[in-house]
DNA sequence: TTAACATATGAACACTTATTCGATTGTTAC
DNA sequence: GTAACAATCGAATAAGTGTTCATATGTTAA
């Protein structure tokens, strides 16, 4: 049950592209269906360069991928394991912020 | 089930915190049981200096928590949802690694 | 072909952070 | 009390990273 140092690494990958409040709204903005860059970037009030730089990495790290359909370019959350830990742990949030004070 | 900006940024220092190998590794180490600080620090060949420094983080997270006894101090692992995190994400990593190659 | 739009890319900067070293606090045994 | 061990703390350094800006690539319409 103790992950190998390969597998920590691999894991650690993961989390720590999680680990940014940008990447992880943008990840979460995709949980249902595919959303394009410009989208987000107004959702979110960023840069299209700065959210184009996040989905880059994301999609390197299998986490999305994209489709272009004309001059956009979708991005859907591609990885089933990071939707379900994300739907976990957002749970989890939300459970304790009404119990703990 | 899309979080709020503050829920958001609640996840991402959670994440952030297990993006370190290190940290994570320390992380699982206690999973079982707590676990000395000494020990950590020998079992992968660390500093109990830094040891020490990642777990202060890691308590101020509320994702560990310390008992002396005696000079030691043992950690363990405090969040419960984070144990199934842990545990969930290391057996998809580990079943990912046969299945796409 | 041009023009306008959408996204991607690369360099540069500012900021964060992991790690190391040295000193300090706390505990136990003598 | 002192000595030895365990852990924590603080500062300093080095490496990494998020963001911005400017430029480039790709796509559609005229």
């Amino acid at each position: 049950m103790e992950p190998t140092f390969e597998q920590a690494e691999e894991l650690a990958g993961m989390f720590h592209l999680l680990g940014d409040v940008n990447r992880l709204r943008l990840i979460c903005a995709c949980l249902e269906g595919a959303v394009c860059v410009q989208d987000l970037a107004d959702r979110f009030s960023l840069t299209p360069s700065l959210v184009s730089h996040h989905l880059r990495l994301l999609k390197a790290a299998r986490l999305m991928r994209a489709a272009r359909r004309g001059k956009q370019v979708f991005y859907t959350v591609n990885d089933e394991h990071v939707r379900r830990v994300l739907s976990d742990m957002t749970t989890h949030v939300a459970e304790d912020a009404g119990g703990e004070r």
